[in-house]
RNA sequence: GGCGGAGUAGCUCAGUUGGUUAGAGCAGCGGAAUCAUAAUCCGCGUGUCGGGGGUUCAAGUCCCUCCUCCGCUACCA
């Protein structure tokens, strides 16, 4: 039994998220965390919503909340359709909450105390009637280079040039299209990544068995140009992290709060906490999850995120607990993920683009888009959703691999036998066969898991089912039956034995689905099948059943064609 | 522009350190079976492995070059 931390992405507070971001992050790792707890292991799942900075106050004003009141709401939200998907969070927490500010200022405070902050003084732009700074990429102007007026201040969109908001002519806010701009002196903190660039580096090298996408970016960063650069970890706005120095005022930082990228990985540990609170645990409870001096030294640490994520990751966040000085649990394997496209283009939350989280559990039910987006993950490249490949994928994997196979033997044994597990002789030579068929796909589906190989595993897993209809069409026990009802008896019992296998292997796919099954198998509380023998043994004679009703409904064309119609245009 | 990823059967994708006739699932075609959600099982693939060049006894797998698609490019998160 080991013990696993296992964090997926924050979801930022700002609206309903898609199933990209859905598969990118929350998904694969609420996989591994069933997985390993079905497997014994001690498990630790931290998920939370990152919910300061700039969009986030636009978009309470949009609905004309408070911010801090369309954050709860929002996170509310959130939280209901997590488990509506099934997420198994140990806790899902808010990056606004009263342990992140206080851990986010402590972290402030030590890397201050390190010598890893320092101050500059810098001109940005300030927007007299949006009353507010204005992050580059919200002021909007016309480019110096192509002249195209819509411009940002960050990059024109039209001829790719990266741009300096100062640089604009005619600027003026994308907020409320005002004019009213000045620029302004303001002071920030910097954190001083580089000069903690060759601990950084010297970790990630380390890091020898991390998949190329990670690393390359991580050190991309680290060497490209003049190496790691300094960053902001302030800014001017009234939602967020009050900038303090530990437990002291920091002057000269009045009214300003720390940068969401800062405190939002610094949530990773204050959730954890948050647990702890809500669980009525002391903070040893979460200390020795996260405190190498405190316990946590035999933590395996893994973080599922989007590919877009990666360089706070592997380099903001670890230079924050390097530079602390403290003994913090740093993350041992990062698992990213590439984009799932949606009929061709991008999932987009901005423009509504795709099936959102909401709309998707009010058509089918959350086992679906599992088993779907689990087997379909963009592991290697994009992988692009279409209706027509989800209902094919769903009708057959679903409905007519497992579905159809607890269907038809359990009606069969109850046609023939009633709803009981009928008697019989011991397992043949078929029976035995099949057992070691099965073992080797279990092995290979462990060792996918373990390494986090999320659509091999599927695959395995899939192939695990085909075994089972496999066998049934090969014993024939509804032939046998004429002849040798007694042996038909036996090959049932196998059969019934393979739906309660079946339900502990699919668990960490299709849990919903997956205790169903065992509830009308009588089994629940079965464990993983540590000894698959015993295990496919284990409903004797007499063990009481009930026929589920349909598992899975297959999707219709007229279904899929109405969720394509519904579904192409921008979300209402 | 820079960095990274991808380009393999109609579709979605696997293909370890280069090595026998390039694989899987789906779709399609043929057959078996009829317990079951017309489900299942068996059989069937003459693919310029994006194009071109090169290294090698041998390349989808290494090198060069070109083409196409996508992502990132550091104060949006």
């Amino acid at each position: 039994m080991a013990r696993h931390l296992i964090t997926s992405a924050l979801p930022y507070i700002n609206g309903i998220k898609h199933l990209g971001n859905l598969v990118g992050s929350q998904l694969p790792a609420d996989l591994y965390a069933r997985y390993l707890r079905a497997r014994g292991h001690e498990v630790m799942f931290i998920c939370a919503t990152d919910e300061h900075g700039t969009p986030a106050e636009l978009a309470a004003a949009k609905t004309g909340e408070a911010v801090a009141d369309y954050c709860a709401r929002m996170h509310d939200v959130q939280a209901e359709l997590a488990a509506g998907f099934g997420l198994s969070f140990d806790h899902y927490g808010r990056s606004s909450s009263d342990r992140n500010r206080r851990l986010t200022q402590h972290f402030a405070g030590r890397l201050a105390d390190a010598g890893y902050i320092r101050e500059v003084s810098e001109r940005q732009v300030y927007s007299h009637a949006d009353g507010r700074f204005l992050p580059d990429r919200y002021i909007e102007g016309t480019c110096p280079n192509c002249g195209y007026d819509k411009a940002r201040g960050d990059q024109c969109e039209n001829c790719t040039k990266q741009l300096d908001p100062t640089d604009l002519i005619d600027p003026r806010s994308a907020i409320s299209g005002s004019t009213d701009l000045e620029v302004r002196e303001t002071k920030h903190l910097y954190l001083r990544q580089s000069a903690l660039k060759g601990q950084i580096a010297e970790w990630i090298d380390g890091k020898t068995d991390w998949p190329i996408l990670t690393t390359s970016i991580a050190k991309k960063w680290l060497n490209d140009g003049d190496g790691l650069q300094d960053r902001g970890i302030t800014r001017d706005l009234d939602w967020g992290v009050p900038v303090r120095r530990g437990d002291e005022d920091w002057p000269g930082m009045e009214g300003k709060v720390f940068y969401v990228w800062f405190d939002a990985p610094i949530e990773y540990i204050a959730a954890t906490a948050e647990w702890a609170d809500a669980s009525g645990a002391d903070d040893a409870a979460w200390r020795r999850w996260w405190r190498l001096d405190e316990g946590a030294g035999d933590v395996t640490y893994t973080q599922f995120m989007g590919k877009d994520n990666v360089p706070f990751h592997t380099l903001s966040f670890p230079a924050t607990l390097i530079g602390s000085g403290e003994p913090w649990k740093m993350v041992d394997y990062i698992k990213s993920f590439n984009y799932l496209t949606y009929d061709g283009g991008q999932f987009s939350t901005s423009q509504g683009r795709g099936v959102f989280m909401d709309h998707a559990l009010e058509i089918l039910p959350a086992d679906y888009w599992r088993w779907w987006l689990l087997s379909h993950a963009p592991e290697s490249g994009d992988s692009e959703f279409t209706w027509e490949n989800f209902q094919q994928s769903v009708n057959k994997d679903l409905a007519d691999v497992l579905g159809n196979f607890v269907s038809r033997i359990t009606k069969f044994c109850r046609s023939k036998f009633g709803e009981t597990v009928p008697e019989g002789p011991a397992y043949g030579p078929e029976e035995q066969a099949l057992t070691e068929a099965i073992a080797g796909r279990l092995k290979a589906y462990e060792a996918s898991m373990e390494a986090m190989e999320v659509r091999k595993a599927a695959a395995e897993l899939r192939a695990i089912w085909v075994l089972g209809n496999e066998y049934l069409q090969a014993a024939a026990p509804w032939s046998v039956f004429k002849t040798d009802p007694e042996k038909a008896a036996m090959q049932v019992r196998m059969g019934l034995n393979l739906v309660r296998l079946y339900a502990v292997l699919s668990a960490p796919f299709i849990p919903f689905t997956a205790a169903g099954m065992l509830e009308a198998i009588n089994g629940t509380g079965a464990a993983w099948p540590d000894d698959l023998q015993a295990a496919l043994s284990a409903l004797s004679a007499g063990h009481a059943f009930t026929v589920p009703e349909v598992m899975f409904a297959k999707i219709t064309d007229e279904s899929r064609a109405e969720w394509a119609e519904r579904f192409k245009g921008v979300r209402s």
